[in-house]
DNA sequence: ATATTTGCCGTGTGCGCTAACGGAATGCAA
DNA sequence: TTGCATTCCGTTAGCGCACACGGCAAATAT
């Protein structure tokens, strides 16, 4: 037997009128009855049938979104296509939900239009903070407008987010480490740190991946491995190939590389078209070319920290926080999957 | 503008009642009006509203679920977890849920516990089919009785079931055997294949485990490893560690070991009585004690096939089918995640 | 003294839908 | 013609809640 508004006034001999007016602290209530309603409602554990009250409500949530365009990044269209189903499912519930994006390497499009949600006055706001400087103005302005707001991907310290949905980067490299150490069986171990990225795109889990990676070695005491950090462009094909020749026709010939983020790809073609085999190729995300490379044998792990679920979690932050009014946790880090050829075929496809 | 049962009436010219009643197919309305009213809601494309649907129902649904006692099996606490997760996310729509037990080593208190939920009429059934005959005979009935029933964990073929929710076992084994190949950097390397089990008990995935396990070093060419089955009894623990000391002081001295079930921390607890290191150890499931003999580096790898979310889901299949009318996928493995010291830390707490 | 404000509270309507009830129209038998 | 099923359909009362409205008393003003 379910207990609902109707029952606690009459356990307090008020109308449900009055019950609805300490519920939502609208006032006008007699301090006396207030806390005798108050004190009904723990007594009887009374919670909201949110069908009813989703129903009944005409207040209108909108919720704002806004990262890497996913049409120049193919990460960011794992997130995407998590706000998107979270958005589906809430939509019920009165949720509206606006998404926009910047352009990666161009901080000023992020400004302009982190402005333009802001003055649309949205009830809640997600975005990838992934410019440090810009990010910090935004998140003034957000704490001045009482706006709740959730960090997706990239995490900015000492701050009054709401919550943040990303990955423990420095502890996935490290996996990658025990991975590529793993698979090490000779004496001595060329392994090189690929970090492919645009120029003056940011660089936030590059570095941190790397920094897990060299740790794990350095904390190895039969360590037969030797480490080599390469930055490369990826702005052009051809520029990331010159940049591989130049390691696979040095007399440290790689055992393995580890690339730091999901354009392993592109390093998994140099290696196609080479024909280079017997070389330890890790990298990160189940873009759809990495899969396949991975399905070849290319690549031989994958790491993958559920991009999808950020997105979802994100939108579901906001929808707890915001209509069930309960707390929300601040810090979530994704499970870090270790993807092979034997297992991928059960996380191809995206499902909540 | 969401369309409702009303604007569909308007147009037909009819009344709510009316509609309502070709939207439920409850009768008493002419065949002309009939499929107008169809044609309309065709046509402006209506959903109901289902918050609205399960506020104003009565008709309450009941499914039943029936699976091994978890009280004396830690490895189905998962799938209880799961469904518990799910039957209080559905309980808003008027769904209730059972939940039985059977004794895993005892056929008949599972015929007996069928019998008891069947003779209760619920509207959907979960069961694990874990012993063979007798479920055929449930199975019949639940046809007979036009219920739909679910499979979890248990795969039996050729029935109609409305859904499977479970593991590729043999995948899950070949998968275990990569990661067995790829720590072995001996000339020769014996491996064990361990089966624990009480007397009694079925082996569904025992034998699946192992097929797959072995499977894929036979397909190694250059295969350096040597392996041998080992059934052990785990009714008590002496047992157990007199089966792995013959092992031990055997002139095939283990290189490593793969547990074929939850049960690996027996094993481990083993190890870690003797000091036994450098042995490899690879198991399943993220138990309380196994994840503790993971971090403690006994145990190397841990396969774990989202048990929590089979329960889950399965749950939201019947849900889905029940009440949304929706279809329903029938064939669904869970991902195999490969668990290491590394990536422990984000796979222990269940969460959707 | 009456008029007006203020604090406090109950009532009523409706959100989109379900399902019982009852009524009008038709058919057929007495 | 009357009586009584049968077929078809409209009306209505909720489901639990939000929120506007109005009302009654006490407090304050004129």
């Amino acid at each position: 037997m379910k207990i609902g508004i109707k029952d606690i006034a009459k356990q307090a001999n008020v109308s449900i009128g009055t019950v609805d007016r300490v519920l939502h602290n609208r006032g006008e209530v007699a301090k006396s009855t207030r806390e005798q309603v108050l004190s009904i409602i723990d007594e009887l554990g009374y919670t909201p049938n949110l069908l009813a009250k989703s129903l009944a409500s005409k207040t209108k949530y909108t919720i704002s979104a806004l990262i890497p365009d996913p049409a120049s990044n193919a990460y960011w269209q794992k997130p995407f296509a998590g706000i998107k189903a979270a958005a589906v499912e809430i939509i019920k519930f009165n949720f509206e939900l606006q998404i926009a994006y910047f352009d990666y390497s161009n901080e000023n499009s992020f400004i302009k239009k982190t402005d333009e949600i802001l003055s649309s006055n949205p009830n809640g706001f997600i975005f990838a903070p992934v410019f440090y400087k810009s990010s910090l103005d935004v998140i003034e302005k957000c704490d001045q407008l009482e706006l709740p707001y959730v960090f997706i991907d990239v995490f900015i310290e000492n701050c009054k987010n709401l919550a943040y949905f990303g990955q423990n980067s420095a502890q996935s490299g490290y996996l990658a480490a025990r991975l590529m150490n793993l698979s090490i069986n000779q004496a001595v171990s060329h392994i090189y740190i690929v970090k492919p990225l645009n120029p003056s795109a940011p660089v936030y889990h590059l570095s941190l991946r790397e920094k897990g990676f060299t740790t794990y070695f350095s904390e190895q005491t039969s360590n037969q491995a030797i480490l080599h950090s390469l930055d490369v462009d990826i702005s052009s094909p051809a520029v990331l190939f010159e940049s591989l020749d130049t390691i696979f026709s040095s007399n440290h010939k790689p055992f393995g590389l580890f690339v730091a983020n999901s354009r392993v790809h592109l390093v998994a073609s140099y290696f196609e078209e080479n024909k280079i085999k017997n070389v330890v190729l890790i990298g990160y995300d189940l873009l759809q070319e990495n899969v396949e490379y991975l399905e070849k044998g290319i690549i031989q792990f994958l790491i993958c920290q559920k991009p999808e679920e950020q997105g979802y979690k994100s939108v579901f932050a906001l929808f707890t926080h915001l209509f069930l009014k309960d707390p929300v946790k601040k810090l979530n880090f994704s499970p870090i999957d270790i993807i092979m050829k034997e297992n991928i075929e059960y996380y191809k496809n995206f499902k909540i």
